[in-house]
RNA sequence: GCGCCCAUAGCUCAAUCGGAUAGAGCGACAGCCUUCUAAGCUGUAGGUUACAGGUUCGAUUCCUGUUGGGCGUACCA
């Protein structure tokens, strides 16, 4: 029995009663537990329309709702016309029972089991290794992944990139740079190259392999030897995060399926594109109407070749075309606008972008000790994403990328991260759970017929800390909701450090192992249990581990 | 110039569709370990939610304007 359907029930009939038929109800959980489990502004929504002082419509309300009930000990009214609903412990031990009893899937919703979903991130193209600048959208994508999974979705993880470019050729010419450099020193380097160590480590590879060889060798062989290690990197930083994409798409299979003709084809079909200055323009100026200056934008060179727009849009055709319910793309604030254009174009083919769900994110300042650490692009070595693993560990990562809303800037301290100790926010989470195992590898010791015991009396979890554990824990699936359908992930994070304060709250005041008294022990050890189950599967979503010992 | 995002405690950030006395962590100060992990708990101090208006029973949240910051504004991706 979901009590808020229980309780919103009772409401709705209360309002129809008093000839409001069509009443939405919205209850709410009060920040202040004197107010109740559940609040609900109904009394104040409809009072206007009916031309009532708010608190005495709150009144003829309540009289018809006919509390107390079993799950429901009390309503009262507050405040400038709140109606507090009060539940009774009972229900919420039922809940305990609950958490035991789907454990690793307490918290799973069943909302989108029939649907699919595709989510593209990462994204970047194979011309070196992750830095740091790609982690924040690396973290958010795999949380955001596993919260898609979460709510039922089957979820198609995908990267996207682009191994035909003239990014490659830069790469190509930098690693053929590098490679000649070895035997002729005074070899130039090409102003644009690519000036990271990796290049380097790339061309001295291809000489142990084949000597001075290669030195006639066409720009292939050196771009295919880059690409190559590029993508092994990534791959590899990827699998350090515990990320493994199902299908890594190339860009270049849209023109060898001529889906990009066939897309330049319809935008000139429906006249949405025209020809000046031997390039074909898109009207994005059309396209964008509610947007006052918004220009036409090239969609082919004049040199023959697509600018990004034309592929990207081919992409999400080919996207919506698989049949995925949902398609989400993450990208980094500097994307910001792009994707608007690409949004706009697929509309004006006809396509329902309802279905495309694009998250920006804003972009991360690292510092450390108070200053901003330098990752300019003219410094020939970026601070590469697995220098950063190195120096704070994939959990702190993880967790110090996805810990705050995506939109808004991110100071990400390396300082703070590295710390090993209380003051990393991580760490209290962590060690919650590691408490509890503790406490449950104990129990084994002291009261050996723990193993055995099923199911405890719950009604004896009676002091303010048990309860209000109990009270949090059990909210735990309609946060991981709230998360999804915003695809914040951060929620997760500021939910699951209520859980571990009142945890600790809890601990502290009520000794958990007791030989004295058996019943009570196995009740608080089955609290305990379930508190390391909404934490550990809090844990999942956003992607660090749960340790055992700390 | 124009577009998108942002501005909340000394610092980093939360805040349910517009809800009640705006909350955490760090930092500062004062306490709590002969009992299950002190990476913990308890308490104190710290706010005109950038500013000025508007909408309403009620605004950190929505609207308008101003100021300040980030990112865009390519026949680069």
């Amino acid at each position: 029995m979901d009590i808020k359907e229980h309780i919103s029930a009772k409401l709705k009939a209360a309002l129809d009663s008093l000839g409001i038929s069509d009443a939405s109800v919205v209850l709410e959980r009060p920040k202040d537990v004197s107010n109740g489990d559940l609040s609900s502004n109904a009394a104040m929504v409809y009072a206007k329309r009916e031309k009532k002082n708010p608190k005495e419509f709150a009144d003829s309300i309540i009289q018809k709702l006919d509390i107390p009930d079993g799950l429901i000990t009390r309503a009262e009214i507050a405040g400038p016309g709140f109606i507090n609903f009060f539940v009774s412990d009972s229900y919420f031990s039922s809940r305990l029972a609950e958490i035991l009893g789907l454990s690793g899937h307490f918290g799973r919703l069943d909302l989108h089991t029939e649907e699919t979903a595709n989510l593209e991130w990462v994204s970047a193209n194979p011309t070196g290794p992750l830095h740091t600048g790609h982690g924040r959208q690396t973290a958010l994508g795999k949380a955001i992944a596993n919260l898609l999974e979460w709510t039922g979705y089957k979820v198609t993880r995908e990267y996207y990139y682009n191994d035909a470019g003239k990014q490659m050729d830069t790469l190509a010419k930098s690693v053929y740079a590098r490679y000649r450099q070895i035997f002729e020193p005074e070899f130039p380097f090409p102003e644009d190259g690519y000036g990271g160590e990796y290049v380097i480590e790339i061309a001295n590879l291809l000489e142990k392999e084949h000597g001075d060889k290669l030195i006639d060798s066409a720009n292939d062989v050196f771009k295919d030897a880059g690409e190559k290690w590029c993508f092994d990197s990534i791959k590899q930083t990827l699998i350090r995060f515990g990320i493994k994409h199902d299908i890594f798409f190339n860009e270049t299979s849209l023109y060898e399926s001529g889906k990009i003709r066939k897309t330049l084809e319809e935008f000139e079909k429906r006249g949405l594109s025209y020809k000046k200055d031997d390039a074909v323009w898109l009207k994005t100026s059309e396209l964008l109407k509610d947007k006052k200056d918004a220009q036409d934008k090239v969609i082919v060179k004049a040199t023959g070749e697509p600018t990004y727009r034309l592929p990207d849009m081919a992409y999400h055709i080919d996207k919506l075309n698989r049949g995925f319910s949902l398609v989400v793309d993450i990208f980094g604030a500097d994307h910001g606008d792009t994707y608007k254009e690409v949004l706009a174009g697929m509309q004006g083919l006809g396509y329902d972008t309802g279905k495309v769900k694009v998250i920006i994110h804003q972009m991360v300042t690292f510092v450390q000790d108070g200053k901003p650490v330098k990752m300019s692009k003219r410094a020939d070595n970026v601070y590469s994403l697995d220098e950063l693993l190195d120096d704070v560990g994939v959990d702190v990562a993880q967790f110090f990328f996805v810990m705050r809303s995506a939109n808004t800037h991110l100071e990400f301290d390396i300082g703070l991260a590295k710390e090993q100790s209380d003051k990393n926010p991580m760490f209290y989470l962590q060690y919650a759970h590691a408490r509890i195992c503790s406490i449950l590898r104990n129990a084994i010791e002291a009261l050996p017929d723990y193993k055995e015991i099923k199911v405890a009396d719950y009604s004896l979890l009676k002091t303010e800390e048990e309860l209000n554990l109990l009270k949090v824990l059990s909210i735990f699936p309609e946060v991981v909701q709230s998360a999804a359908n915003t695809y914040e992930p951060h929620k997760i994070i500021t939910y699951l450090n209520e859980v571990a304060e009142n945890y600790h709250k809890f601990y502290h005041n009520n000794r958990v192992i007791n030989i004295e008294e058996k019943e009570l022990s196995y009740a608080r050890l089955k609290l305990c249990e379930a508190a390391k189950i909404v934490l550990k599967n809090g844990f999942d979503i956003i992607g660090i581990s749960a340790p055992e010992r700390m």
